[in-house]
RNA sequence: GGGCGAUUAACUCAGCGGCAAGAGUGCUUCCCUUACAAGGAAGAGGUCGCAGGUUCGAAUCCUGCAUCGCCCACCA
């Protein structure tokens, strides 16, 4: 070793991450560690152990929230990875659509350059807008992408980052046309008219959880509606509706009432006449409608009048009502959410010539209810009105209240048996709550059992999440994947519209037969690239669940037009889905009328083929025959329906299918690397789970209880806390944090960028009620800006006024504990070096624990704490318990290892060869069992372990070199190493110990001053004590006198008790401090003694109680008495 | 409205039928003892949210209540 190379490999004494971290990184890096091959052959002992990420959004970079999902996952791949197993961690980012295009064209707006309506408006005038926006959304993906693999990287992540994959790349853009063109084919996908939640300032449809829900201070209003008969004759009389929204009255094509309704159900049957539409509506009978009853504890039945307006065409619930008594739905509203009679109103009630009506149309909704409101007021048609608050669904990009909005859009019908209802029987049996509430009503297939052939395997961690995920499925909706937005997987679907001469005479047109005839010869010519069976149109009464086979045969002409042109189509438009990108293809269509869907998918639609597509499915990849299931899933809650549903029906639905296209197979085909021999790729697939276990962790809040978000402004960056703690001590801390709890609170602080200095911020209240640290902040007359006011766009750094970055003490806890470690190597690597090389010989895999020195006792009860350990760690993390894992170490390291053996064999350890050999095997498997946690800190240790003192195993641990702890093997500890007795004799030592110090401590003596000891032991302890004397002369700082069973207290000693030792110190002369210490001891052991002797003393106790327990109570009092005895002999010689 | 969870030391959290109830941070006292002051030794600090119940025994299980948080839900 060269004298550079020494001194570069000089421990400082403090741990200093900086140095060490990218180092570390670069010697991972150079060997390239992380990458992973799959197995194919199943001879290969090797079982997979398989990751995907949950892709974080490109929207913004990585907070501590991700910190902790990526931190456990890690922990994860590395101890998989250490154990054996052919480990993978799959990185990738997820695009995030309408997340994504918001956060772009907002930093666009604020930056005064081009935004999103101005490239709307481009495209409109023919120019390019899409494109060049998208273009801006691409820089802005690049840039965070790139961020968040360099933070994956800071944090130690042990990704195959040459697999590292993104939502909308091109392999996963294949799997995305794959998928749909399979679905669509199979008639899983369809395109229906339905209610969608309509942001009318974007206008687009939003996702439902797209949507949040505030509470609004609104008006119940209660209004009259004439009888009539059904030639719309008034007949006298009216009945009062209640509502929040009169604007949608408009659109009202039915009045309900609760059939079971004792006043009012007499109605049922009747019309009344619509006012201001002069629209002839029944009133029908539906169980939804709430009975009024003003004693009621419902707001609702407190504030209804028992009469329900119906508007099908804009409240959910009236959709429900006008589907179930095949109500016609009128949309009342154009897309920006003004009244309109051009999207929906009935031609033949002749809008245009109403004159009551005409005032109204082109007023935004707010208008048009003051305007409404005050027509029926006017005419004394307002019977009453009340204020009342409700939650209002609002669009979370533009904040204003959500349309219920009737439109075409493109639906997965997850709703099928083969969907929702094979996901329900992917899950564990036992975790199958067996009486949830369904929301379906009648026969429903996803209620049947599993079949018993099927063995769910997918199960939740903790269990408690697994109803979540059966709740969702049992009362899962069709699923809208259609976005109005550009940054997104365009729909492969083109589309022909029919002539009206072909709508409205049955007649198609040349043009139609042409694109008939196009799209046939196109089937027939590329049938694995384009389908066409699977799109009709469903009218906004066809109630779901559809049948497919119905639909397409009594919706959609599916036959080619007959010899005279004449087709048995009605209003439906040809519908082609292109599954490759041929531009070929795409051409010939359009050179015949077609046009490609304008819309994106929905972003959960690539997120749900994430376990495929990471494997470049739908290609038979090695990847996906060894790979595929995962092991596992970690993720947060809140994404349980969004996303593990959409993972799980996708996964099983296209594994099911083989890579030769549908099949039957079902579950009763074998997993096809179970055969023996290579995989037969052609073979069968069985249905396969994305992942078999699902791991949900806690969410991470902020100081004050909120979560901590991208969108709200709160989170904190993983960089911040590596600058201030280290990478590892951040892992560490958030691996501890881990438990099965749901939350955790993570009070933040600021660091002073001028002084360094750590401080609490000045928070404010930002939009929506959060609290978030102030955009400025300011100390000693010295400004600053919150990562909050950069996020938020509201501040900038500057050089007067720089960016204060974050930082937490909660993390103190895992830099303290490197910093621990670091300095513990420090010490040992001293002489270890020097001794071991002597100790060692010339021989490579010489033990020096095995030369036939008898292990002495510290070296026994290291050794067996060490094995109990290994086994504590593997049943935390084999468990997902991740708290545990981390409290098992730290304690082993820190607490035994630390306190007290390496205080213990201080003085004699440079010349005992077998407290050296115990001492490497413990650092060596500390480091092991450290490593998954702390993969920085103990990779430099293990290197520098390695140049001193190659060889480390003991008998009952073999610890074999590796180059590279992240490759090195898990530490697997023979039972004999565990030493019961060995225990018990530290653990009295440790009393011992404890005693005197105390004894010390109270009587001020300072730590260095060496005290005269001597004790007072019955016969067959002295032997035992006298064994131990060397150690607790070292630990206790003490010379020892006597020791025997007839010891008598010297005087002017305080005497400490120790079950039925007892111990004096010598030359202690304030006796006042002795008998307040005695006092105090014994009032604790009399409190104890009749503690136990009530519990004894109670019958129901000693009878039924198990007899083990009764007899070790009654060994802890005898234990008590004892000492309770002592210290009031010593208490009274003090007299 | 439905569901899930939390309430234990000043703070952040463990413990989830039987330890005199634990940890980290903070606090007090003493120590810069050549591994570590980001450290060592000792210590103070808790009617385990409230009220019932089950049990020989409850922080732990059950019921109810209160407070807080999250998820889901159709805005009459």
């Amino acid at each position: 070793m060269s004298a550079t190379q020494a001194a570069e490999s000089a421990l400082p004494s403090t741990y200093d991450p900086r140095a060490v971290e990218p180092r570390v990184a670069e010697r991972w890096n150079a060997a390239d560690a992380f990458h992973a091959t799959p197995h194919t052959d199943i001879d290969c002992a090797r079982s997979p152990f398989v990751i995907c990420i949950p892709p974080p959004n490109v929207t913004a970079a990585l907070h501590l929230g991700h910190a902790l999902n990526n931190t456990l996952q890690d922990v994860l791949t590395r101890y998989h990875r250490m154990l054996g197993d052919n480990a993978v961690w799959l990185p990738g980012t997820d695009h995030a659509g309408i997340a994504t295009q918001t956060v772009v064209d907002k930093r666009l707006k604020q930056a005064g350059d081009k935004s999103l309506i101005d490239y709307k408006r481009d495209e409109l005038e023919g120019k390019p807008g899409r494109e060049h926006f998208i273009e801006k959304v691409q820089a802005w993906k690049d840039e965070y992408e790139q961020r968040i693999t360099d933070q994956l990287k800071a944090m130690g992540c042990s990704c195959d980052y040459a697999r590292q994959a993104f939502t909308m790349d091109e392999p996963r853009a294949r799997a995305v046309r794959e998928a749909f063109f399979r679905l669509f084919q199979d008639g899983l996908i369809y395109r229906g008219k339905r209610l969608v939640n309509w942001d009318p300032v974007s206008q687009t449809a939003l996702a439902d959880d797209e949507v949040e829900s505030k509470d609004i201070d609104g008006q119940f209003y209660y209004m009259d509606y004439p009888l009539c008969d059904g030639g719309g004759e008034l007949i006298g009389g009216h009945v009062t509706v209640a509502t929040t929204r009169p604007e949608t009255m408009l659109g009202d094509t039915a009045v309900a009432v609760n059939p079971g309704d004792p006043d009012r159900a007499k109605h049922i049957g009747r019309f009344v006449k619509l006012p201001i539409a002069n629209r002839v509506i029944p009133i029908v009978g539906d169980d939804y409608v709430v009975i009024p009853d003003a004693d009621s504890d419902d707001s609702k039945a407190r504030m209804a009048s028992g009469f329900l307006k119906v508007t099908p065409a804009h409240d959910p619930n009236d959709w429900e009502i006008g589907q179930r008594h095949d109500l016609a739905a009128i949309n009342v509203m154009a897309p920006d959410a003004s009244i309109s009679i051009d999207h929906g109103w009935p031609p033949e009630e002749k809008p245009e010539e109403n004159n009551e009506l005409k005032p109204l149309v082109g007023l935004a909704r707010e208008d048009a209810r003051k305007a409404i409101v005050r027509w029926f007021k006017e005419r004394d048609l307002l019977s009453d009105q009340k204020p009342y608050r409700h939650a209002v669904g609002h669009s979370y990009r533009s904040h204003v209240p959500i349309e219920p909005y009737l439109s075409d859009q493109w639906y997965v019908k997850v709703t099928d048996d083969r969907l929702a209802g094979a996901a329900l029987r992917a899950m564990a049996p036992d975790q199958r709550t067996p009486d949830t509430q369904c929301t379906w009503t009648g026969d429903h297939p996803h209620r049947g059992d599993a079949p018993a052939d099927w063995e769910g395997e997918l199960r939740f961690h903790p269990p408690r999440y697994a109803k979540t995920f059966q709740t969702w499925h049992e009362n899962i909706r069709d699923w809208c994947i259609s976005r109005q937005l550009w940054w997104g997987h365009r729909i492969p679907v083109w589309r022909y519209r029919l002539s009206d001469q072909a709508v409205q005479q049955a007649r198609l047109s040349h043009a139609d037969l042409e694109a008939f005839r196009v799209r046939r010869d196109l089937s027939e010519q590329y049938p694995d690239m384009i389908a066409s069976n699977g799109a009709w149109e469903v009218t906004p009464t066809q109630r779901p669940p559809f049948d497919v086979a119905e639909a397409v045969n009594n919706r959609l002409i599916s036959s080619e037009p007959d010899e005279e042109g004449v087709s048995h189509v009605f209003h439906s438009d040809i519908y082609v889905c292109l599954k490759s990108d041929n531009n070929q293809i795409a051409s010939q269509l359009e050179a015949v009328g077609f046009e490609r869907d304008p819309d994106v998918l929905d972003t959960w639609f690539s997120s749900g083929l994430w376990t495929l597509s990471t494997m470049n499915w739908p290609d038979a990849t090695d990847e996906l025959a060894a790979w595929n299931p995962t092991s596992v899933l970690c993720t947060a809650r809140e994404i349980i329906t969004l996303w593990v549903s959409r993972m799980v029906m996708f996964n099983l639905y296209f594994s099911g299918q083989g890579a030769e296209g549908p099949s039957d197979q079902g579950g009763a085909a074998q997993a096809s690397y179970s055969a023996t021999g290579p995989l037969d790729h052609s073979a069968p697939s069985p249905q396969r789970l994305p992942f078999r276990d699902v791991f949900i962790h806690a969410m991470i809040q902020d100081g004050h209880g909120q979560k901590m978000s991208k969108s709200l402004g709160n989170g904190v960056d993983p960089f911040d806390i590596i600058d201030s703690h280290g990478a590892d001590a951040m892992r560490y801390t958030l691996t501890s944090m881990t438990t099965h709890t749901q939350d955790v609170r993570m009070p933040v602080d600021m660091i002073d960028p001028h002084s360094g200095e750590t401080f609490t911020p000045k928070f404010v209240t930002g939009s929506g009620g959060v609290k978030v640290a102030a955009p400025t902040q300011e100390r000693n007359g010295k400004k600053m800006v919150s990562s909050y006011g950069v996020a938020s766009g509201q501040a900038a750094p500057t050089g007067d006024m720089p960016l204060a970055r974050n930082t937490s003490e909660k993390f103190d806890l895992g830099r303290n504990f490197c910093n621990k470690v670091w300095n513990a190597f420090r010490f040992a690597l001293e002489f270890l070096g020097e001794a071991g090389e002597g100790a060692q010989g010339s021989s490579p895999s010489a033990e020096p624990g095995a030369k036939g020195v008898e292990p002495d006792l510290a070296s026994k009860w290291i050794l067996s704490r060490l094995a109990r350990t290994i086994r504590s760690c593997d049943d935390a993390l084999n468990r997902y318990e991740f708290a545990p894992y981390a409290t098992a170490v730290y304690d082993f390291f820190w607490r035994d290892l630390c306190d007290w053996y390496i205080e213990a064999i201080k003085p004699t350890v440079r010349d005992d060869a077998g407290q050296q050999a115990t001492l490497a095997a413990c650092l060596d498997a500390s480091l092991r069992l450290m490593h998954p946690a702390m993969p920085f800190i103990t990779e430099r240790l293990w290197e520098a372990l390695d140049e001193k003192r190659p060889d480390r195993s003991v008998p009952g641990l073999e610890l074999r070199r590796w180059d590279l702890l992240c490759h090195a093997a898990w530490p697997r500890a023979e039972a004999s190493l565990i030493g019961e007795e060995a225990e018990r004799e530290w653990g009295l030592l440790q009393q011992i110990v404890s005693a005197i110090r105390e004894v010390r401590a109270t009587h001020n003596v300072p730590p260095r001053q060496r005290v005269q000891v001597s004790s007072k032991v019955p016969t067959e302890h002295a032997r035992h004590t006298m064994t131990r004397r060397q150690y607790a002369e070292t630990l206790a700082g003490y010379e020892g006198r006597e020791f025997g069973p007839h010891v008598e207290r010297p005087k002017g000693s305080a005497a400490a008790v120790v079950g039925d030792i007892t111990i004096y110190v010598h030359d202690l002369l304030d006796e006042e401090t002795e008998r307040k210490r005695l006092d105090k001891r014994r009032e604790e052991l009399a409190k104890a003694v009749k503690q136990l002797e009530g519990r004894l003393s109670n019958k129901g106790y000693v009878e039924k109680a198990p007899a083990d327990k009764v007899q070790e109570t009654r060994d802890q009092l005898a234990g008590r008495q004892q000492e309770l005895a002592s210290v009031v002999a010593q208490l009274e010689e003090l007299e």
